[in-house]
DNA sequence: ACCTAAATGAGAATAATTTTCAATTGACCT
DNA sequence: AGGTCAATTGAAAATTATTCTCATTTAGGT
């Protein structure tokens, strides 16, 4: 029997983890059960204070450590909302886009990239050479929609 | 004859000033000149100190209050950068997405909606109500990529 | 040329993020 | 199971970013 019950999230991170040599903390770990339990973004105090509710005292700098490799890593997305401010979402290595309520900040995936087959051709006569990009859709979702 | 040279974006911000019952001061209209001189995003203290170049002691709070303010009115735009940070480019209440060379930070105008005629049904039977989006490509320009 | 509400500047106050470094711990090797 | 050691952490200080306050200035109307 496994030593305890672990979210494919979970075990997904550890692997990451462990391909480059870092190692799998106990509040790395907790940042994706927090993130991924979380049906919204959440911002750094925010993932902060449900670390520690976790695992009792927990640094700051640990955090703000742990989204950024955890960003680079691509386990995780940063989100922006419209009024400035930002918070993260779990991504697990996957390339999707997100909608974001605007009136509780829950996150919906968004599997479909909207330019995958786009036509870049105007923007690349311009020299530019497109690599990546970034896709938010902001709306409401069904209980904000009701609740207004 | 004119009293002096304007561009037309001077004019414009002018203009929805007016409209809004705004004033049209120097240090708004610095901004505006500023911003769409620069072929770049530029960072609010990057804005800050040819602002100062332009007019002289000028207070870091009146460019926070004007681009808070000039977000809200359309005429300029935040995009957000990878590995963190931000910065505005000015955008004419137009509704244009933009490329950002991530080496000078350049911007390309995109006037090409990807997601014009995209079918959010999917996004949709889950509830949620698509009311806004938020798009930026990221790349090299030409400049960049010759250089590296 | 006034008048007046809107806007500004300077600095204080607050909030956000990064750095430093001694202590702890996870992964690997007996 | 215990030992080793580089990676990681926590706490606090340092730095940077942003907002607030309020006395003074100014744009725009009369
Ligand atoms: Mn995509
Ligand atoms: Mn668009
Ligand atoms: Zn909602
Ligand atoms: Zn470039």
């Amino acid at each position: 029997m496994p030593k305890d019950f672990e979210s494919s999230q979970e075990s997904y991170a550890k692997e990451v983890l462990r391909e480059k040599g870092l190692k799998s903390t106990a509040q790395r770990l907790a940042v994706v059960h927090v993130l991924h339990t979380s049906g919204k973004s959440l911002s750094v105090s925010e993932i902060h204070q449900e670390v520690k509710d976790m695992l009792g005292a927990t640094g700051l700098a640990t955090i703000y450590r742990t989204l950024e490799m955890f960003e680079d890593l691509g386990i995780v997305k940063r989100l922006h909302f419209p009024g400035g401010g930002y918070g993260y979402t779990f991504c697990q290595g996957r390339h999707v886009h997100h909608m974001v309520c605007v009136d509780c900040k829950g996150v919906f995936d968004f599997p479909e990239c909207p330019v995958e087959n786009f036509d870049y051709s105007s923007v690349e006569k311009q020299g530019f050479r497109v690599k990546d990009h970034f896709i938010q859709l902001f709306g409401q979702c069904v209980k904000c929609a009701e609740a207004a």
